[in-house]
DNA sequence: AGCACGCCGACT
DNA sequence: GTCGGCGTGCTC
């Protein structure tokens, strides 16, 4: 008999501690058990955290492990990447651990196994990818870990490199993770790698499975059956021991940030576990982000840059068209005379037009010209849009619906003044200018489900549709044949966003949708309209000039204190269901809280702590919502997550009528 | 969370 | 006299 300390699988956070409890000598850190607890008549699962450990309580109050059930069993390594994302994140032990498990009970028959693809076939690598896959592969093989970020311009077959670095791990009996940012594009790399290594190697995982569908995945991959697992940012925890390689492609996608709890960064767990197996981390992207490219540029990546497309396609021309001189000239339209021009060659060419709009919807305002007064959504405060093709008031925020007013609410006035356009005007104004092409859109109004995503691609690719009207959904990795021209209708809206990201996201989105231009043809345009013609990150991604952006990008985060130099962190405080506080309340603890930190004995000199307000964004309906934002120099982060921790639990302990949360570095 | 305990009002 | 309402408190 030893002592162990165990994890508890139960909702509440007043049960999210470690408890010990006397197990048989066989047990091991990750088993999972079941427990008696309490006065529970039914024993409650949990996973064991630490073996030979010291009870905390006195051992007469010690009681025993009832069953340990190994198939379910998660390895030491899992339990210590969760227990550090509890330090890293600040949240929940219990949810730390469950992103590793899968739920369901059901037992289902072994899956027969088919041995893999191990022999290798030649491929034609471009003398790029060689030296790309030769540098991992290396890597790899010194059974080390290392993590390489690959700058490779869209269409450089990053893909190629990918396959050949797991199948280096797989030829050493190790196994591999590899991440894409969608989950309709997991099913486009699932084929590859199936492809390549074998129907049964590979195991899917995402959010999106069946209960079922994922116990079978999470079987496999735990049984050693499969050895590849692909998927969205969930498959950062798959299951499998022995790792020699974690992918993460597209690197710099915002999916990749867990944004509701348990909140995590991919990117830093995926390099957590490399570490803890020795295995290599190969993060790749068009446009890295400004962290990954800084993390590179001390070394912490190394870096691997692939300038060249593969085959016969050629990057794409970039023009920028000033829209200051189009209503200077009399066009107010949304479509300039160059752009219009440009498709209509290339529609004669017999090639393919993408018009990108980062904007679902017809109008994203709609204001009363009398009073001024705008529609605004009740629960959540921002304005709502207008779509004619379903003739509603949309909340881009909480996706509520309401009927569309047709006269002012406030004054009675009428007509309303719809402004602002989206990609539903868009494809209306196109499809007048340009009567005989088919126009389709491509947004998250029309690519509901996996179905449309495919119907809406299909039609595309098999050439049935002339132009693509869409948002940011057609920068994610897509591959078009036939595109003679990208036109990006309003670089500025992403510009503009109130956030320290905007340029960032600016930068990647316009970069992102041009390659989607010219990928098997000759000569392809890109035509990028904007009020500020001259704008560095404008200039800078219509020239590929990425380099230039990130060392004027890096200055400023630099000089203003933003991410990769200082972490920004969202304390938050909410009401608790049910409860009707008024806003005073959630207001005295965040302030409360602000205060201790700013006592703290060993905070940093240069840390700012902002104001806490009432989110302008609610959070629901009557529910408070209070937050504030810390700017934390570099080293500081765990200082202010151990402060979080520590202040929760005192809430708890209060009983307080609201609760806490933490957002490290939010969008 | 989930379960027992306990102290009050409503019923046989 | 006791059944059950849910506020309170604890769980290795």
């Amino acid at each position: 008999m030893r002592y162990v300390d165990v994890v508890l699988d139960l909702k509440s956070e007043y049960t999210d501690t470690l408890f010990t409890y006397a197990a048989p000598d066989e047990i091991r850190v990750g088993d999972k058990v079941t427990v008696p607890f309490g006065t529970r008549r039914r024993p409650v699962d949990g996973y064991v955290a630490a073996v030979d450990t010291v009870p905390a309580v006195d051992v007469s109050r010690v009681r025993e492990v009832l069953t340990v059930d190994t198939k379910r069993s998660l390895t030491a390594e899992m339990m210590e990447t969760a227990a550090w994302m509890v330090h890293r994140y600040g949240v929940k032990r219990i949810d730390a651990v469950r992103l590793f498990t899968v739920a369901g009970k059901r037992e289902r028959g072994e899956r027969t196994f088919t041995a893999a693809d191990q022999t290798a076939p030649a491929y034609e690598l471009s003398a790029e990818q060689q030296e790309a896959a030769r540098r991992i592969i290396g890597a790899v093989h010194s059974h080390r870990s290392h993590a390489f970020l690959i700058k490779g311009v869209t269409n450089s077959g990053k893909t190629e490199v990918y396959l050949q670095a797991v199948r280096e791990a797989l030829a050493m009996g190790r196994t591999a993770i590899v991440l894409v940012p969608e989950i309709a594009l997991a099913a486009q790399t699932e084929r590859r790698f199936k492809e390549r290594f074998g129907e049964d190697a590979v195991a899917v995982l995402h959010s999106k499975l069946t209960t079922s569908a994922k116990l079978e995945e999470w079987r496999k991959l735990r049984d050693g059956t499969a050895r590849i697992a692909v998927g969205a940012r969930t498959a950062v925890f798959a299951p499998l021991d022995n790792i020699g390689v974690i992918v993460i492609d597209e690197e710099h996608e915002t999916t990749y940030k867990s944004d509701h709890n348990p909140k995590f960064e991919t990117v830093d767990v995926a390099y957590k576990r490399a570490q803890a197996h020795d295995a290599v981390l190969v993060l790749g992207s068009a446009t890295p982000s400004i962290v990954s490219y800084e993390r590179a540029c001390t070394g912490i990546y190394e870096l691997i840059e692939m300038n060249e497309r593969v085959g016969p396609s050629r990057m794409p021309r970039v023009e920028i068209v000033d829209m200051g001189n189009e209503v200077r000239s009399g066009n107010t339209t949304l479509i300039s005379g160059p752009l219009r021009d440009a498709v209509a060659e290339t529609l004669s060419r017999g090639e393919q037009v993408i018009l990108f709009l980062n904007r679902r919807g017809f109008s994203t305002q709609v204001v009363c010209p009398d009073c001024g007064e705008r529609i605004l959504c009740e629960d959540c405060g921002i304005a709502l849009t207008y779509h004619k093709s379903e003739n509603a008031m949309v909340c881009h925020y909480c996706g509520r619906h309401r009927p569309v007013p047709a006269k002012c609410p406030a004054c009675g006035f009428a007509p309303l003044k719809f402004v602002g356009a989206g990609t539903e005007k868009i494809e209306e104004t196109i499809a007048g200018l340009f009567p005989d092409a088919t126009v389709a859109r491509f947004d998250l109004d029309t690519a509901k489900s996996q179905r449309e995503i495919d119907r809406v691609i299909s039609s595309f690719t098999s050439g049935r549709t002339d132009i693509l009207v869409g948002t940011q959904i057609l920068a994610k990795g897509l591959d078009f044949r036939n595109v003679g021209l990208v036109g990006v209708i309003m670089a500025d809206i992403t510009l503009n966003l109130p956030d320290y990201r905007a340029s960032e996201r600016a930068f990647q989105l316009i970069t992102q949708v041009s390659g989607r231009a010219g990928r098997t043809s000759g000569d392809s345009r890109v035509l990028i309209q904007t009020y500020v013609p001259d704008d560095a990150v404008i200039r800078a991604a219509a020239e590929g000039d990425y380099e230039g952006f990130f060392s004027d990008e890096s200055l400023h985060r630099k000089i203003m204190n933003y991410p990769p130099y200082s972490d920004i962190i969202a304390v938050s405080f909410i009401d608790k269901k049910g409860s009707d506080n008024d806003p005073s309340v959630v207001m005295k603890y965040a302030k409360d809280f602000r205060r201790r930190l700013l006592a703290m004995r060993e905070a940093p000199r240069d840390a700012v702590l902002f104001e806490p307000r009432e989110d302008v964004i609610k959070s629901g309906r009557d529910r408070n919502r209070v937050t504030f934002l810390i700017k934390a120099p570099k080293g500081s982060r765990a200082g202010y997550v151990k402060a979080y921790a520590d202040y929760r639990d005192s809430m708890m302990s209060v009983k307080a009528p609201c609760h806490i949360e933490i957002d490290i570095n939010p969008y």
